[in-house]
This record gives structure tokens, sequence and C-alpha cells, in this order.
DNA sequence: CTCTAATTGATACTTGATATCAATAAATGT
DNA sequence: ACATTTATTGATATCAAGTATCAATTAGAG
């Protein structure tokens, strides 16, 4: 059930696609291989961009199946396509650097606690959550030239 | 500097618009009137089926001059197009219904406290932040026949 | 090595949304 | 009321993200 976990914490892509059953091969190995090479979050796009000899729809369909085995979470974007980035630890939220984008995780037991709190309040039953804070990251404030990593 | 507020609490889209400095037309009338006929969120398609008479493109740029006064949220969805619906009170979150795409809002005085607490714990500085949390509505769960309201 | 089912990727298509720009309508001043 | 100016409109073209199709290829089982 539980996907094979690396060194680091996080899932190991290839693993967790083959645990669904899914087979291994070349464009999946490329494109895992790719994400676990880049340490930010990323869109479709980038990996398309990156990986030119591996199709679009294998592109997109391989991210969907990391998504769908939750070695990816998929971030939502105000505006524009979501951003991906490799799950770390079981259940957690995110940071987004609203000037470069880099996206960062974060645990903390008071959400959940707030989210027990607020089952009374809400009509109906809660099967989920999400929340993400908006940043200017570190390096973001100790430069004043950064430029959106994620050019469109 | 603050928007026009009616008897429930929700700001006057018309005015909301008017204090942008945008001048009131019969298709930005239609556009708000419609909004506030509709007591769930909705999607920009939604509105365009509804006011066939009114240009695709007003429809969206109206949408894009109450998110940018604050009249109303953008709430991006997973998959597919983003909803908007009023906002009825200044700083809340939302609940939306996996089955029937209901949205609601929810104020809880923790959400902003846990946010404080972190403050320590993340590398940079907060500039905003966004909760939804998923719910099955009160309606859904005594309805099994429950269709998605948002046809697509 | 053979066979079968899964996978691939070029292409066409869908959907959501924006850019263009001539025609129209709102505000303002006379 | 009328002329002038400027904002707005909406048909159309275009863009962007992502999916469907399907013949050709390839992985894995035997
Ligand atoms: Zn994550
Ligand atoms: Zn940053
Ligand atoms: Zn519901
Ligand atoms: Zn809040």
């Amino acid at each position: 059930m539980a996907a094979s976990i690396v060194e680091s914490g996080s899932i190991d892509l290839s693993n967790a696609l083959e645990d669904r059953g899914l087979r291994r091969t070349a464009a999946r190995s490329a494109v895992t291989g790719r994400i676990e090479q880049l340490n930010d979050a990323f869109t479709a796009e980038n990996l398309c961009r990156d990986l030119p000899d591996v199709g679009r729809a294998t592109v997109y369909r391989t991210i969907r199946h990391l998504v769908d085995a939750g070695a990816l979470c998929k971030l939502p974007i105000l505006d524009g396509a979501p951003m991906y980035s490799i799950a770390r630890v079981d259940h957690h939220h995110h940071t987004i650097c609203v000037r470069c984008g880099a996206v960062g995780e974060f645990r903390h037991s008071t959400v959940e606690r707030v989210l027990r709190s607020l089952e009374k309040e809400i009509d109906g039953d809660i099967v989920g959550h999400r929340m993400e804070i908006f940043i200017t990251c570190r390096a973001c404030l100790g430069d004043q030239h950064a430029i959106k990593k994620t050019s469109r």
C-alpha cells in the first residue's frame, strides 16, 4: 500500500508508478528522472520543454499517474497552469513564493486541530482541505532583482 | 475606500464597479444583476450561457473587475474553470462541496492564529494565505441522487 | 522468441480565456 | 440639446492548457 520511501523521506517516483501496476518504460523514466533532478515545483509545460523527446501526452499522463499515486502534489495557481511538487511528507501544506514561485512544505498540527473545531460549525461532512501560505521567500527578500523563474 | 454594503452584508456589485471609476453600462448591469440573482458560486461560462446577449469578453472583463474590487472571490478548482462567489464578509475561507460544487464561507480566528505561529517556522515573509475545506454538504448527504450542478 | 496488452506520440481537438479593433454608448462641457 | 471625448462593447481571431484518437512501438509474460 505505502509507496517506497527513499532516504530523503520522499517517495521514489518510478516505484510509485510500478506500485500502481504501470510498466517501467523509457519515457516514464525520463519524466520521473527529470522531476527528481529538479528541486523546485514545476509545471507540465516545464517538463515538456525539458524533455523534447517525450511526447506531450506522455508527460501529462505520467504526471497524472504520479498525482493519483500521491507522489506529486498538484497546486492550483490562481492564474495559469498548476504547479507540481514532490510530496515529501505524508500530510502537509504549501508555501508559495509570490515573487519566484518557489514551493515549500510545512506541517502544523494546529491546522488539523482547526479543522476538528470547525466540524460543528460546518454544514456537512468534511472530506478534505487545502491550505497555502503565500510568502516572499528568503532568497527573494535578499535579492531585489529576482525574476520569476516560471517564465511565460 | 470600503465598497458599499447592502443589508445582507455583501457588497453591492454595481457600486463596487462604480467605486473603481468604471461606467455603469447595460452589459455590466446584466452581469452584476445575474450574479446577485444566483445564490451559488458560478463559473464564467455559466454567466455566458445565462446572458447570451452579453459578449463573452465583457463577461470575463466584468468578472475580473469584480475580483480586483474584492467583491468576488476567485476559487481555483483542481480541474477546470475557477468558480466565483460573492465575498460576503471581509476575510474568510471557503467550503466547497465535492459532490454538487456548492460554495460556503467560514471565518475562524484560529486560522489566523495558526498563521502567526507559523511565522517563525517559515523561511520568508507571509504575504497571504488561502484555505479551502472540502465537504459533502447537508443537501448532498440527504440526497443520494444529487447531480453535479455545474454541468460540463 | 512469441505473443499480447500496455504504452507511445503525432495530430487533431476541446476548453477557458485574452487580444484586436471598428462600432457604439456614456459622460462632460457648451 | 448637441458636439466632443473617452470608455466600453462584442465579433472575431488567437492563445494556452490539456485531452482524445489511433496506428506504430515496446514491455513483460510465457
Ligand atoms: Zn506537497
Ligand atoms: Zn522567492
Ligand atoms: Zn453538495
Ligand atoms: Zn484567513
